[in-house]
DNA sequence: TCATCCATGTAAAAAGTTACATGATTTT
DNA sequence: AAAATCATGTAACTTTTTACATGGATGA
């Protein structure tokens, strides 16, 4: 379960309720889940009963009460650990339109240049949201050069990825003319 | 689902046993499944039900009986219509160790050359096992160019990503040690 | 002899998503 | 007047994986 090692992360930078975990998760999409409210708060749940996170309450008139997690020594630790001591795994891709296309033996040659075009549309789509979603982010101030470069980094990665897809499309999308 | 289709898919290249799919998809990694019984199965009858496959027992002695399944002209037109009117979504990525790299601002620089190094590895291994998957697939004859040329580069498609995220990795590298 | 292959299937659990529920405040 | 934001949580469901169960044949 990384998604659990996620929001330990993610409160080991700033403490935050689960709300704010939530819209955390759901702004960067390399953090790939949903950010749903029942992984969220029953998440917060275990790590609070491993002892790696507390909270406290804040009360507010006129606004629901809050529930503010810190990571704890502990939680420091085991964070820690995972990072250092854990398998790097290598990524992992669901790309169903390489099912499509497997399957696209019976199709006339246009139809089959319309659903790669499709396909490039999609993904084109992908790239401009993924940069929206960059372009809203608030620059965050980084402790030295080397996190602010990784940092940056990281939110390269995806779109590097998308655009590495389009460009393996026009191999394929050249080939089918020919 | 796509996995009903995938099967259905795998089915109209060829009849063929809940057992011969599972063994094609546990081959082919680009089929994203673990390839385990329960989905298969379930999935056949499933198809079944929907009129979009049939199936013909073989009794065999001294092996247990085969249920050989074949595509329906319905499941041809349902697998059609899958592949030219479904969205073409875009490829989705897990990248667990983007999230891991995101957490190490806490760590020594040498620990960070450390995981990315680790990473590596893992991808370059991954690559070692695809191209050896692809070494022991026999070759299978093609209707004509543009099939035999897709295929290939289905093919190669996963590994072209992994290649992209060495390359991105290279670029995190050289910016670590600066 | 012990493991793997063939071939079917079921059971149970884990992981993840959508939708429900509440209720005040603010924005459209 | 309706919808969105804040903030917590639960319920129901789907998807996916791991493990269990059987049993003869074959291979190391």
């Amino acid at each position: 379960m990384s998604f659990n090692y996620a929001i330990l992360g993610l409160l080991n930078t700033k403490s935050m309720t689960g709300y704010d975990l939530k819209k955390l998760i759901q702004k960067s999409s390399f953090l790939y889940w949903s950010g749903n409210n029942n992984q969220i708060y029953k998440g917060l749940l275990h790590l609070q009963n491993k002892d790696l996170v507390t909270n406290e309450i804040e009360h507010q008139d006129g606004a629901p009460s809050k529930k503010i997690y810190t990571i704890t020594p502990l939680g420091k630790k085991e964070l820690r650990k995972w990072i250092l001591e854990s398998p790097k795994e290598p990524p992992e891709f669901k790309k169903d339109f390489l099912i499509q296309l497997a399957c696209s033996s019976d199709l006339e040659t246009d139809e089959i240049t319309t659903i790669l075009n499709q396909y490039k549309e999609s993904i084109e789509m992908k790239i401009i949201m993924e940069q929206e979603l960059l372009r809203r982010q608030e620059p965050i101030p980084m402790r030295n050069k080397n996190v602010e470069f990784i940092w940056k980094m990281i939110k390269k990665n995806l779109i590097s990825t998308y655009e590495n897809e389009l460009v393996w499309l026009e191999t394929v999308r050249n080939g089918i003319k020919n």
